[in-house]
DNA sequence: CGCCGTTATCTCCGTCAGGACATAACGGAA
DNA sequence: TTCCGTTATGTCCTGACGGAGATAACGGCG
């Protein structure tokens, strides 16, 4: 019951200058697929709706194809969800992160081996 | 010309919240450790001497002992210089980035085919 | 002693990412 | 036609980050 977060490691794929890959924008995939919604992905995230968008606006433009459709009005009163590149891309990112995690487990547990969580007793 | 930096990917690994090391923190290290100075290591990333400080006075106090040691005047005018510590974090760091690209070589590859760079022809 | 280059701090300022808020468009449903 | 929730897009503002520059301390050396 330590309550600690586990060391976390976090990854940022550059692809061009200025464009990449990260954990807030991934995140922000797996949010819209879930809720079907770009503000309430962006909400859950406590990100502003506009924020949320222009990060959505960057991702489709990252790559060849759209990674996020869009509506709006309509039955549902509109919504968004991923494209199949979408959740390729989101698969994708989240298989680099579980394998990076097990490739660095051991220089983890090094470096925590050196901070100061002493583990208080 | 191409002049592509090839996607690269950048480790953040957070030890506690709001407390982590990243690529800027790692190069300033090796900038230290080359230079014996951190005005010096901060010159040579076009960063101010007060960020370069601060960031070796975060490094500093997120480990059980320093990184970086310093001393002003004497023969040498004062410098700074890696410690035991200092030098076994980055190398560690570095490790962990060599291992995590090649743990993620065939997603990066995958993701690359889906972004926009069409080799023009 | 006075010189020198670096560390160590401080204050002032410009920039800019991002939040808060406002507005409009959309289009099926009631 | 009105209602509704979402997308889409704008303006305004604040707060944090970090640079620029000044100042001082340090401590061997000449």
């Amino acid at each position: 019951m330590a309550g600690n977060d586990h060391p976390e490691l976090k990854l940022r794929l550059t692809l061009r200058g200025g464009e990449w890959l990260g954990p807030g924008k991934a995140d922000l995939l797996e949010g819209i697929a879930e809720t079907g919604s770009i503000s309430a992905a962006g909400k859950r995230m406590k990100m502003s709706y506009k924020r949320a968008w222009g990060l959505v606006e960057v991702l489709n433009g990252m790559f060849r194809e759209p990674l996020v459709t869009s509506s709006r009005g309509g039955a549902g009163h509109g919504g968004a969800e991923l494209t199949e590149t979408g959740h390729a891309v989101l698969r994708l990112y989240r298989q680099m992160q579980a394998n990076a995690v097990s490739a660095t487990e051991a220089e983890i547990a090094e470096l925590m081996q050196l901070t100061d969580i002493p583990d208080r007793k």
